[in-house]
DNA sequence: ACACGAATTGATCGAACGATCAAGAGACCG
DNA sequence: CGGTCTCTTGATCGTTCGATCAATTCGTGT
């Protein structure tokens, strides 16, 4: 993008108003969110910003075109990775990364459950953009395990979302954790997949 | 509370408020509902909410008490009837119930979710005055259980979030589901207290 | 050196926000 | 039957919202 010196200074003001989107949609939802609290958090001003995303909408499908294109690239990753494993070892493979994408950035499980919960075209565009790409094709994963018997019997929709609310949920309610126990450090990811695991019923180790 | 006509009247009216402040709360948070919307889907003016609840934000308490009192009265129920039972069945009688508010109610988790992601004096009124009273005995259950090898070891605070994530994340995500699998139908309570009780760990079956 | 154009700002628009207030309507008690 | 008090409404306050626009800054290519 930024080869100039004047282009390079005009991303990362974009970058800068995407990280303060990101934080402000995460927490208090697109309508809670105003593009003046961004802006100044962002330390430009507010024109600018719409200058940059031209709407309010449009900046939060930059936000979430930002957190789910790499989210995803790594998801392919551990999936290439996991080639040669049986099924319950490559969905474990994912499930890991999904714990530790939750643990490092918890507003992207912030900004999902804040979408998922009522109908909106913003939400038909997240589902059909980037979620639908993704939960299915390991819904079907789910599917095929409990074909051969590798996976606990269920609804594999209801398994799936299962284990993402596992994955995510300590991460994305830390400030309640907090207030609740005085605890500041959020549970390790492989006690995290340790859950997981028990709920997939897998019985042999992971790689 | 309304033994006239006229209070009774008004005593409806402010049922009315409640139950549509509680969905706007629920689905787009404190900071993105407003009171005119909120007044106009319970069939009254706006001024006539800030007369009966005095501000947004008593409105929003009051939204709280609301739900969360019967459920609590609900779960002592749930205790008492299981006085005589080991850790295990006692957490699982909870946790069946819990489920079964969530599918009834998925505004609960909702709301819970969607205060608990941000630190703020809503949060602490909340934390004090509804959570800290019920979570705390429940994890101090765990604990128990899990001295005693009934409940599988780990930390129990994670334990426990991860019970109430599993237990509402699929009626608090209903749309979402629906736009992704076209499925209008949430799943039964029985299918999700089967995994809540295989994280559990808990052997014994059920009363 | 200079004109061009992308980046940034401040001013301003109409609409919607939470909150306040005066006025009216009508059921209840004496 | 008349006075009182709770409930309800409409008008209005100052503030903040998303969005638009003209003006300014300043690196860049020629």
């Amino acid at each position: 993008m930024g080869v100039n010196a004047r282009t390079r200074a005009a991303d990362a003001a974009r970058g800068r108003i995407i990280r303060a989107a990101r934080a402000r949609f995460a927490s208090v939802g697109f309508e809670g969110a105003s593009t003046r609290q961004i802006a100044e958090e962002a330390g430009v001003a507010q024109s600018l910003l719409l200058y940059h995303f031209t709407s309010k909408e449009s900046l939060w499908k930059a936000v979430m075109d930002d957190l789910f294109f790499p989210a995803r690239a790594r998801l392919d990753e551990a999936e290439r990775a996991s080639r040669e494993a049986t099924i319950p070892e490559r969905l474990m493979a994912v499930a890991r990364l999904i714990v530790q994408l939750a643990a490092e950035q918890p507003d992207i499980h912030r900004l999902m459950t804040i979408e998922g919960r009522s109908e909106s075209g913003r939400l038909r565009w997240l589902v059909e953009r980037h979620l639908r790409p993704v939960h299915e094709k390991y819904i079907a994963w789910i599917r095929r395990g409990q074909r051969a018997r590798l996976i606990r019997s269920g609804d594999p929709v209801l398994l799936y979302y299962s284990i993402l609310a596992i994955a995510g949920t300590t991460y994305s309610l830390a400030p309640e954790i907090k207030l609740l126990t005085g605890t500041t450090s959020p549970p390790a990811p492989a006690a995290v997949e340790a859950l997981i695991r028990s709920l997939l019923h897998v019985e042999t180790e992971a790689p």
